[in-house]
DNA sequence: CTGAAAGCGCTTACAG
DNA sequence: CTGAAAGCGCTTACAG
């Protein structure tokens, strides 16, 4: 009558105005067979006049089982690679009848850390790090080592190794320094555009450096960071350029760095690939934005993602799993080389 | 000692171990005063020495607080813009001390009200729409309000007007309607391409519908239904000039369906803008990844975001809020127009 | 300063 | 078929 404060309705609630103890509300919640039609059609009805809903918190204390929550720490959702990797986390967990709490840090490394103990704290099943690994200001990531005593932690575009710790991810080391050699047979005067250190982002730029030392040549002051768009990729490629530098080869850390240093040198009037060959990262939607197509390195993230929930599933099960899985990178020529 | 099993330890574990009772774990935890300096350490050192981390899950129940979980539930994160909103609203609910349980539904109306559900039953103190707002097969949204007795409900990019329901939205209409005004003044031969019937989506093709009445214009065959990526976009557009359709002026719903005319116009050789103007929707990062640069209405997200979480902090002071706010849309004329 | 007890919203053996 | 009671992991008045 009354719901002047609207209360969150409870079991005594629905029990007493059904005139039934509690214990029979929970068995027709349940599904139970043994309550007779005519009480079970009681309850129902003033759940359904009342719309009561349960709370799976209670049930899942009461039940001894967890609420299938996972948690989510991502770098950057602005981010389309991690918008991307959350996406289909989101839905190969949700499939298995997982929930996803989701947290986005950025850099900072105490936010980070936040996050990961509330995840605890909510009881995740496991927590899931999106290109989140970054160190304390000692250089360790105890945090991570610790977090992985109360729960499996799955690592995506990052390795660490220990206990309870899963690290997936793409051969990015390698995809650059490779990247390089192929080039190399066309080019000589190379840069490489990056804007953040992240594991991934760090095994890229020494795989730029690798490869630069493999084919002979030196890659001081090739390797430039600039900030996370397209613009200041541009400007970063201009002003080099107008310093005097010869640049006929870029390789960027990811899509949207590439096309910016596309936009700036077709505004320049070169001539993409005939002057300039690009190759970005990630294989993302931009690649298919652009005129010309930007080649990428696809770094595989849905395979990542997969191999992720899969392991999880299998760790959830009691099953063992590797500690680190890594996948091969695939270049994508297009028509920026 | 033999920890084979590793239970999960819990407060009784804790207080026999260090001899006390688990009112007192209980209070250092809570960091109560009332606990001599001695036994705080003793209990303490156990919890250090154990990981112990207390489950706010059972706090809540015991403390009759809520676990401050909001609820988001978005349409699609591999779109830019839906992963723009959720990040924005993440980080701003992160920074009031809330939580994200987050579930992307896609089109599919059962998902859709399966994850509203499941979002009731963690308790959460909100949920949050994105461009999330389908009716079922009989048109009705009855899912909503049922929702919305339970907690409430914000909509971001949509417009449901009821009890417990806040609908933050752009005038999707007149944005495109006002468009089709604007490039009449240079153009009669128009095109919209859109991949979505959202409540947004179907806002920008009644405008386009309205604007090209209200121009003189037939429409019929004008807007034309698309994938959602930009090559689908492109062939739409080839398609019809293949056909012998005269196209000038293109709007479409997003910036990735804009950048998949401009690829085609180029590759045609076509000039842009002289012979070809388009506009995008979204003001996205896709905007600065073509050359020449993408013009985009601007719907205002973050401001949408921005007003729908301070609305959600009101709500949950006890404050009232109105029940639908309209902010304008803003065209950003860059290069392509 | 500390513990026994009741309670948060549920479930489920155990009796009847 | 149904209810009283114990228990899930916590907190906090109430006694001492």
């Amino acid at each position: 009558m009354a719901d002047e404060k609207k209360e969150k309705l409870n079991i005594y609630n629905i029990a007493s105005e059904a005139g039934v103890s509690i214990a029979t509300v929970s068995r027709v919640l349940n599904n139970s067979p043994s309550v007779s039609e005519k009480t079970k059609q009681k309850v129902l009805s003033v759940i359904g006049t009342h719309n009561y809903v349960p709370s799976s918190i209670a049930q899942n204390l009461s039940n001894r089982t967890t609420g299938n929550l996972i948690g989510i720490v991502c770098y950057n959702l602005k981010d389309i690679y991690y918008a991307n990797a959350v996406s289909m986390l989101e839905s190969a967990l949700r499939r298995r009848g997982h929930h996803i709490i989701l947290s986005c840090t950025g850099e900072d490394f105490l936010q980070k850390q936040k996050s990961i103990e509330m995840l605890i704290t909510k009881q995740v099943d496991a927590v899931i790090l999106i290109g989140s690994v970054f160190l304390d200001e000692y250089g360790n990531n105890a945090y991570l080592l610790n977090a992985a005593k109360h729960c499996p932690l799955l690592i995506i575009n990052g390795n660490v190794r220990s206990d309870n710790i899963y690290s997936f991810y793409c051969d990015d080391f390698s995809a650059v320094k490779n990247c390089v050699a192929i080039m190399r047979e066309k080019h000589e005067n190379f840069l490489f555009l990056y804007d953040a250190d992240t594991y991934s982002g760090n095994l890229k730029l020494n795989g730029f450096y690798a490869g630069m030392q493999e084919c002979g040549l030196d890659p001081a002051g090739r390797a430039v960071r600039c900030d996370s768009d397209a613009a200041s990729a541009g400007s970063c490629f201009n002003k080099l350029l107008d310093g005097g530098e010869k640049i006929d080869a870029v390789i960027t850390a990811n899509d949207v760095l590439a096309a910016g240093v596309l936009n700036a040198a077709l505004r320049r009037g070169m001539r993409v690939p005939e002057d300039l060959s690009i190759v970005g990262y990630n294989n993302s939607i931009i690649t298919q934005c652009t005129t010309p197509q930007l080649s990428s390195i696809d770094n595989g993230l849905e395979k990542l993602c997969e191999l992720a929930v899969d392991g999880l599933s299998k760790l959830l099960r009691g099953e063992k799993i590797e500690g680190s899985t890594m996948i091969p990178p695939r270049l994508i020529a297009r028509e920026t080389m």
